[in-house]
DNA sequence: CTGAAAGCGCTTACAG
DNA sequence: CTGAAAGCGCTTACAG
């Protein structure tokens, strides 16, 4: 069905290895041999076959996505558009290189394993593109042992020197966040964040609570909310947290589809943000500057993520012999009107408090 | 560097043959060879190279998926969580199967038409999935011409005998939803919807349209909008409508993303919905129930839609003679906060007019 | 500058 | 039940 580079060797009468090297504009053959391949090629509607071309080079030029799509079991229901943005930035790179996009379809973490492994042992990618990093990933363990290039979106859990990966700050992020909290006055402040075993989450937990301590500050147990990634999650956060005898003045959530949640109730029960509760949040997603306050909330450059992320795996891919680094993606606090509002001044005299972008919109 | 069906041919001391039929669980091949080749198989950590195989059995068992992503140019820009859903139902059918996905990459009509050109010429997929579709769409005219298995997700432009398609029935249930409305109370109501190319917007907009004419109602013309698919978009067009003298009491919203932004600058202009506009939309998208208020809107099953989509095209690629079909999927009317609240009794009432499922949440 | 030959890793008639 | 051979569509040393 498919024309073959016989079909055209024959027509144009020369061999199909001076037909391959038409294709591969080799230097060696003669401009009219070319101009006369090239005139078949166009007439016969040539196309190369990919399969037979990756059989004898061995790239595949193919790179191998996974997302977390609904653990449905480990509560991390993806609903999130993060990762629509974050593969935006993928595909965009990806495509100025040439390289094409594989899927994992796998629901539970066993079945996205097993998809990871036919990628990689039947040379189906180069390399494989983690969107999110958490703690005992057989994956990564996986990928690791096989020498296999992959990108990490994400901190590593551990082997940290090994491996490379793209991430913001998010420890940092999370200290200058709490800063900024404290800066505008509030002590009790509560925090509301994805699953624990993802890198995220533990960073960003971290940045807070350290930062807590080293202004005296503890945190009670109960002002801790881990919970699904979905406005239901955040929801139901906060309706714990209303619950509590001494109710926080602040909130960091850790995501902006938790945040939209968090921000529901409030409304509902008619509790004014942010004059009584303020409420910062992460990543800036499309909706953020729409919610009702807009919402205040840390831009982590999702795109950038994306595309860096994709331009070090090929990076790799391309030379495997490369060091594993780290990619830093610089990301600002966008405010908007959920935290408390004070006088612009002030806010430029927090800011120089701060190692952290703002921006006021 | 990988291991090979000779390596294991060798160490079983068979022929490669053998451990091919062994592979494919040939019923000729003897119990006691085939123990004695999946030991060593297991051993040697053997995986079949994808490539090879494909290369002389011709399928490929994956599927090609086509995003709109980001046409800029068209004003399309798809930051819509819809995809994500699609790509849910699309995933879950396709890993059952064993298929594995490819994705487009391209970030212009040119350069997605590429992609596909690559995918279905390079033999790289066994057939094309098309999440969206539009007027004068070159991919769906390529794909007719080289006869490649191909489902649409939405109504085709044309040719619509020879295009197998899962859909809703958007005309339907646009008349429904003008029905309800008109049921309401309401007699001027504006439209506002996404591109005018795209068959959803254009078939929400006659049934809504014929309609109103029916029951002796015309629509001025700038009470017709089309925006691109953002908040931003909704944004825009409301205020165009609320700058007019004679204000609509009720806005017929394409899309969530669109309603969310319809609803953001109400609430900013303190405007009240439902009491002085009332708002319904489509597709009930994961912060439909989260707004403020919370969104009447058309469930139109997007996993399902993605899900059945998926199916109808292994089916094809499966049986290549298989005749076009169209699958309808069911939707239902979610009732929220956003349109005029009427009793209990009166909503059964209205509802046994309606060809139509009703839900209140 | 061009061609014949071998080979990438598999499958599958054809023999036996 | 098993093996030798041909072939899927390409590339690339090796000759000339």
């Amino acid at each position: 069905m498919g024309v073959t580079i016989k079909d055209i060797a024959t027509k144009a009468n020369v061999s199909p290895s001076t037909v391959s090297r038409v294709i591969s504009n080799s230097p060696l053959i003669g401009e009219k041999t070319k101009r006369k391949v090239k005139k078949v090629m166009e007439e016969l509607g040539y196309f190369p076959n990919f399969h037979a071309r990756v059989l004898v080079n061995g790239a595949t030029c193919s790179l191998g996505i996974v997302m977390p799509v609904s653990m449905r079991d480990q509560d991390l229901v993806f609903q999130n558009p993060f990762f629509q943005d974050v593969m935006k930035g993928v595909g965009s790179f990806v495509h100025s290189k040439n390289y094409s996009l594989y899927m994992t379809s796998g629901e539970t973490e066993e079945e996205i394993y097993q998809d990871v492994v036919n990628m990689v042992k039947g040379r189906r990618v180069d390399g494989i593109l983690l969107l999110y990093s958490q703690e005992e990933d057989p994956i990564i363990n996986f990928l690791v042992e096989h020498d296999f290039p992959f990108v990490l979106v994400g901190h590593p859990p551990d082997n940290v020197q090994n491996i490379t990966y793209v991430d913001n700050d998010n420890y940092k992020i999370a200290q200058n966040v709490t800063k900024y909290l404290l800066s505008l006055g509030h002590k009790k402040i509560a925090f509301i964040g994805g699953n624990k075993r993802l890198i995220v989450t533990r960073n960003r937990l971290s940045g807070f609570l350290d930062t807590l301590s080293l202004s005296g500050l503890s945190v009670p147990e109960d002002y801790i909310k881990h919970t699904e990634f979905s406005i239901e999650g955040g929801n139901a956060s906060v309706q714990e947290l209303l619950e509590l005898n001494e109710l926080p003045t602040a909130i960091f959530v850790t995501d902006d589809v938790l945040a939209m949640g968090v921000l529901n109730v409030l409304h509902e029960k008619e509790i004014r943000v942010p004059e009584q509760v303020t409420v910062v949040s992460f990543n800036n997603l499309f909706f953020a500057g729409f919610t009702i306050p807009p919402l205040t909330t840390v831009d982590v450059n999702i795109y950038q993520l994306g595309y860096e992320a994709a331009k070090c795996l090929v990076e790799k891919v391309e030379d495997t012999s490369a060091t594993p680094k780290c990619i830093v993606v610089p990301s600002k606090l966008v405010v908007r009107k959920t935290c408390q509002h004070i006088g612009d001044q002030s806010l430029e005299k927090i800011s120089s408090h701060l190692d952290f972008q703002i921006v006021v919109q």
